[in-house]
DNA sequence: TCAGCTTCCTTTTTT
DNA sequence: AGGAAGCTGA
């Protein structure tokens, strides 16, 4: 994000200023998009503690991200220094309650060592309790059947809850509360339980809950509008000794219904609170008038908004462009020839973002970018910690922590292969049922009596013997020490080495990283004067993700979905695929919402400070077929005087018009060109690429499957790379050699710039 | 145990 | 179209 604005007080507009005056009492906050919310957010907290000697452990501010977290951390630092900003909680919903129940972990029956399930995890667990109920696979979908019980945890509802709803809900009820009896024998929480456990307890009569709603004496949230009933009741509850509660948001930009928000909740904050004071940030200083007036006819149709008036005092700006190009591809060289423009004005890649509704559209985008040369990265997608050789590292670390996450024993009990197949698996799953035990003690328990055979017997006793091993090692040695045993004493490294393909080399260099990262953080936290522990080391993993892993080096074109977009900002935003059946999409029906793809919409054209380019095609393939396209409603509702018409060449040349506004002016030059797909790109503007790199840099991160594909990042490693010499890689960007390890998989130990040292694979890097 | 085949599905996604 | 997950045969 590009937030270079100085920390030092602009003057501040006077609806900005009441927000951040006042102290006492419920605070709801309506800030519109670019209107300056988090400077109002940061000044308040400012406020606070400066002004009115709030002590700093006693403001909370809780965000939805850890980005978000992260930001609003370091203004502070900035705003009130950081001895009195690290007093202060500042998080994410999810990292807050975690971190509370450290300490209030057995009031709610959990043990200290407790594990957080991520979705993969969840889903083998109501996998696991859908088979023990027997019910028909097809009806019941282990994906389908988490997604029904996340929504009802997010609404607050129990099991018996949904008991209580009729005998349709049967199943699902019977496996919820297979699916939470299970989660509670493996010591283990989802993500909602964090929530919901901290609710809980501070809307109870314990004596934690007393002191949870003692705790706090201002609580903020940020992305009020996208909350949903649990994180309501849960601030509710934290700020029910003061009630100074304070809610920012925008309803407009609420846009995650579907993973339990509720805008309703924004809206209907005073007749809960009807003393709270109410302010609406209305001036926009982020676009040119005419984005924003764009913006403002693409949510005017909606109904039940909160009535707010954005303007801005920016001057009108360049046009909007509204393109018709003749299909998907046309698209997308379309959105390559604006790009070399923008380079060629001397501008950044860092400047432009692309944006879709859905991934499935990006490949055509990437695939056009690449064969360009530009350099670009994609925003989302697959993470990291989802790659199933990390996973496996870190189920062995959370099994030898908590034992009883039986998720994890089953991850890696045949992982490196050990010759204990499904049948013994099942005959252990026996073992721990008749037992009530866990797997992991059912794995004791095996080593000796009859339930197995001799053969399986003496594997499993050898498993067993390791883990415990490793366990005893797990007490006194730092998590990434211990990270690294395991992938000694496990075969795991020896498996992925004996495997000797690039897919495994990659996945060697991935584990390489995780250990590193693994001693970064365990840097950090010490410096930071906390405790290490293994069980730290997890929380932090299980509540960090994609987000954070970091705009690699080098500036770049974003590639995004619209929801990805939120909160940020672009000097250039091209916004594609505005058809009918795609944006809106096609599946978003009912009323309530196309009200939200409306309000995807907006978050969308808001984005743009300057320059905004919306596209449609007259076909497009997608999910493996061809559909002839309809403009958007929403183009249809951007106001005419603010938006020129273009046609691409090859659109023109199969007879496209711009017809569905009737006021369109075609753009210059190029007559008819090839029906071939290029037809765009072979009349390109001069271009000047002294931006774009010589050679592309091999596509990566976040979105991609760790297998380097591209063999001129290559170094041979025959001595050419010394102590000193610069070097680039494809996730850390640009660093200096400090050490060079030769042998079989020679090595390197490289400091990038804000990443530290880490220790890469030779074949990872490339002579920068 | 695993490669290769088939079938199914496909919005958005943080934590 | 393309990916993931499940299944089958060797």
């Amino acid at each position: 994000m590009d937030r270079r604005e100085p920390l030092d007080p602009p003057k501040l507009n006077p609806a900005q200023a009441d927000a951040v005056r006042h102290v006492d009492g419920p605070l709801l906050v309506f800030a519109g998009a670019g209107s300056g919310k988090t400077r109002v957010i940061t000044y308040r907290v400012a406020n606070l503690v400066a002004q009115h000697h709030v002590a700093p452990y006693r403001v909370l501010a809780v965000t939805f991200t850890n980005k978000a977290a992260g930001e609003m951390r370091h203004r502070l630092d900035a705003l009130v220094g950081p001895e009195i900003s690290h007093d202060l909680w500042i998080g994410t919903f999810h990292a807050v309650c975690a971190k509370l129940l450290r300490r209030y972990h057995a009031d709610v029956g959990l043990a200290r060592e407790f594990v957080i399930y991520d979705d993969a995890d969840q889903r083998a667990v109501v996998a696991r309790a859908l088979k023990d109920l027997q019910v028909d696979e097809r009806r019941f979908a282990p994906r389908q059947v988490l997604g029904q019980i996340h929504k009802e945890k997010q609404e607050g509802r129990t099991p018996a809850d949904v008991e209580a709803r009729g005998f349709e809900h049967h199943v699902l009820a019977k496996a919820f509360a297979a699916y939470e009896d299970r989660l509670r024998a493996s010591n283990a929480c989802d993500f909602d339980d964090l929530l919901l456990h901290v609710m809980r307890l501070a809307e109870g009569d314990s004596a934690a809950g007393h002191e949870l709603r003692e705790r706090f004496s201002h609580v903020l949230v940020d992305e009020f509008q996208d909350t949903n009933q649990v994180q309501y009741r849960l601030v509710r509850a934290l700020a029910s000794s003061t009630r100074n509660l304070c809610a920012v948001g925008d309803d407009d930009q609420s846009i995650y219904r579907w993973r339990g928000g509720d805008v309703r909740i924004i809206r209907g904050f005073r007749r809960d609170f009807p003393d709270a004071k109410v302010v609406k940030l209305e001036e926009n200083y982020r676009s040119t008038a005419r984005v924003v007036r764009a913006a403002l006819a693409v949510i005017a149709p909606s109904r039940e908004r909160e009535p707010k008036e954005l303007f801005t005092r920016n001057a009108d700006g360049e046009k909007i462009r509204v393109v018709f190009a003749r299909d998907e591809r046309d698209e997308a060289a379309f959105v390559c020839d604006r790009v070399k423009a923008t380079l060629a004005e001397g501008r950044s890649p860092d400047d432009v973002a692309v944006f879709y509704r859905v991934h499935a559209q990006s490949r055509v985008l990437e695939e056009a970018l690449r064969a360009e040369g530009l350099p670009y990265r994609i925003v989302g997608g697959t993470r990291f910690f989802d790659r199933a050789e990390i996973k496996d590292l870190l189920s062995y670390l959370r099994v030898l922590s908590n034992p009883r996450s039986d998720v994890d024993l089953l991850r890696i009990v045949n992982v490196p292969p050990r010759g204990i197949g499904d049948t013994t698996v099942a005959r252990l799953g026996e073992v721990a049922r008749a037992r009530g035990c866990s797997l992991f003690d059912a794995l004791d328990a095996a080593r000796d009596g009859d339930s197995l055979g001799t053969a399986p017997r003496k594997k499993v006793d050898a498993l067993f013997l390791m883990l415990d091993s490793l366990r005893r090692a797990a007490a006194s040695s730092t998590p990434s020490a211990l990270a690294a045993r395991i992938l000694e004493e496990s075969g795991y490294s020896r498996w992925l080495e004996a495997e000797d393909s690039a897919e495994a080399d990659a996945r060697i260099g991935n584990l390489g990283e995780l250990v590193g990262s693994m001693s970064e953080f365990e840097i950090e936290e010490e410096a930071a004067g906390r405790e290490v522990s293994l069980a730290s080391y997890l929380e932090r993993v299980s509540l960090h993700t994609s987000a954070d892993e970091g705009a690699a080096a080098g500036p770049k074109v974003s590639l995004m979905t619209v929801h990805a977009a939120k909160g940020l900002e672009f000097d250039t935003v091209l916004l594609t695929g505005m058809e009918e059946r795609l944006f809106p999409y096609e599946r978003a029906d009912g009323e309530s919402d196309l009200e939200e793809e409306r309000r995807l919409g907006y978050v969308a054209i808001t984005r743009a400070k300057r320059r905004l380019f919306l596209t449609h095609t007259m076909m497009r393939t997608i999910f493996g077929d061809t559909r002839g396209g309809v403009p958007s409603p929403f183009v249809r509702d951007l106001p005419s005087g603010d938006v020129d018409q273009v046609t691409t060449p090859a659109a023109r040349s199969i007879g496209a018009r711009p017809s569905s506004f009737g006021h369109a002016s075609l753009a210059g030059g190029g007559g008819a060109r090839a029906w071939e797909g290029r037809a765009y790109s072979t009349r390109r503007e001069p271009v000047f690429q002294r931006q774009a790199p010589a050679r592309p840099e091999p596509r990566r991160e976040p979105g991609e499957r760790w297998v380097e594909r591209d063999t001129q990042t290559h170094d041979d490693g025959d001595g050419e790379l010394s102590r000193g010499a610069r070097v680039r890689h494809a996730r850390f960007g640009e660093g200096t050699v400090r050490a060079v390890e030769g042998g079989a998989t020679p090595s390197a130990t490289v400091h990038f710039p804000g990443w530290g040292e880490r220790r890469i694979l030779l074949r990872f890097l490339s002579i920068a």
